[in-house]
DNA sequence: CAGGATCCTAAACGATACTG
DNA sequence: CAGTATCGTTTAGGATCCTG
């Protein structure tokens, strides 16, 4: 059954959410918002726009390995969610330009600092898997 | 444009990206990683964990949702990546305790600046999704 | 109580073909 | 070029049973 966003968020429910802990409920509209970004090709693409703008051949080239597909579906995703505005030029051969919203930069920017930690401690990370085979 | 780069994403510039190995390549070590800490539960376990120490059957009554199997799983992912510390006790019946190393309670931070920015901004997300609605 | 083993469904994903 | 549509495969994830 698909969960969608209700379309007028209750103020009712605004102070409980301001409240760390709220992520936790099943049905908290975040989730679906998170499901995105951190989906594997969402952070991707979200870092990859942080550069600036791009077009699709351009972020496909870009996002090594993804998918036709799942290039579409991720970017209409992410701009569903106000994260990516999508210019279409009217000409032909096609001309599709993406770019961060400034919702958008911002989440991108927390997201990078995810993978940019993960990049950066990715040696130690590797340590910890090889000192915790020793200890149980 | 306010494109407000947090300190940690200035400490990595683009020369560095290159020679530590671009997320972008499809065999980067870090999409592992990246793949256990983005997870639809990897995420709520981390940031759940920032909480401090908790048992089995108190991560799976907080993280509303989760079954055992995932559970099970994703500390386990959590474990070989040397984020969370599993303590065992040989005690009848089982009490076994998650901790996050000091390395996972670095990474939880960084999972929880994205989930409490979305928390914060999910209003603005869906007003956002509203009016891309009524634009075209 | 913690979690392994098994089975199963739903969703994600990829490849290809096709179109404006 | 930028997608959509379709199909087949793979993986995530859930339910249940079982054991130490």
């Amino acid at each position: 059954m698909k969960n969608q966003h209700p379309p007028v968020l209750q103020a009712a429910s605004l102070a409980e959410r301001f409240e760390r802990g709220d992520l936790f409920a099943a049905q908290c509209p975040s989730r679906e918002v998170l499901k995105h970004v951190t989906s594997r090709w969402g952070v991707l693409v979200l870092v990859a726009l942080l550069a600036g703008t791009h077009r699709f051949s351009d972020l496909r080239r870009k996002v090594n390995g993804i998918s036709e597909k799942m290039l579409a579906q991720t970017l209409q995703w992410l701009e569903s969610d106000g994260f990516v505005q999508r210019i279409a030029f009217p000409v032909m051969p096609p001309h599709v330009e993406y770019t961060l919203t400034p919702l958008g930069l911002d989440i991108a920017g927390k997201v990078e600092a995810l993978t940019d930690w993960i990049e950066v401690n990715i040696l130690q990370i590797s340590a910890a898997q090889q000192s915790s085979l020793s200890q149980a």
